[in-house]
DNA sequence: TAACTATATGAACATATGTTCATACGCTCA
DNA sequence: TGAGCGTATGAACATATGTTCATATAGTTA
């Protein structure tokens, strides 16, 4: 891994937003909308971030029909794998990111 | 550990100058002058990354005489410190960082 | 005191970033 | 085909960030 990796990775996590969807997608692979209702954002900002998400390569897109649903990537380099891996695991356990999750399986049961 | 905070500490680290400061006082504490050496850049630089440093309480000062020492700091809060932790480890081994080192143990055998 | 070394900081600038609004695009179904 | 839903993206804006240059501050020593 080269410094420029390293501070992109890092950097993809500087943000509260992406900190809280990459929260999410740890658990299951989510559409857009679902992201969207769950952290109470509209669709624009979110949608922005996924792509910043997927261009720095720690999540892919899937299209299904008529949603889009994203996923974690398991990185191939190891050094960049296990960064991730450790910063997600980092910020688990945070209060707004167990609620965000609760909220989520709220959402998910009401549909 | 609130968002704003992992926020803040992620930040923080999402730099290279920054990252090879701290790649640097992972292994022992340094004035301003042999980082600036070290890594090849201006004195007010280096100065305005540490100041920042330790306003996010990642590292410490302590004036010797006419110079000043930074060093690592152990962060209280459990979440806070296993954080920065991962993220040290993570980064650690990559090509730039080793290359910082020895050229930091070149210079002080120099004098 | 003055001269010197080491460090911090203000001003100015270019660039990056996060956000909103509006709109374009893609898919499905009637 | 057209209507409607879900998603992506361009324009515009305010703010944050990284950098350089010049200067201020602080300690040391002659």
């Amino acid at each position: 891994m080269r410094i420029k990796r390293a501070r992109q990775i890092l950097k993809a996590f500087s943000d509260d937003t992406r900190l809280r969807i990459i929260n999410l997608l740890e658990k299951e692979e989510l559409a857009v909308n679902e992201i969207c209702r769950t952290l109470g954002k509209n669709q624009s900002i979110i949608s922005k971030h996924l792509t910043r998400l997927r261009l720095t390569g720690i999540v892919r897109d899937r299209r299904n029909g008529i949603k889009v649903y994203y996923c974690m990537v398991r990185l191939k380099d190891r050094h960049s794998n296990r960064l991730v891996r450790s910063i997600a695991q980092g910020i688990s356990g945070m209060e707004t990111f167990r609620g965000d999750l609760k909220k989520l399986r709220r959402l998910k049961k009401k549909r």
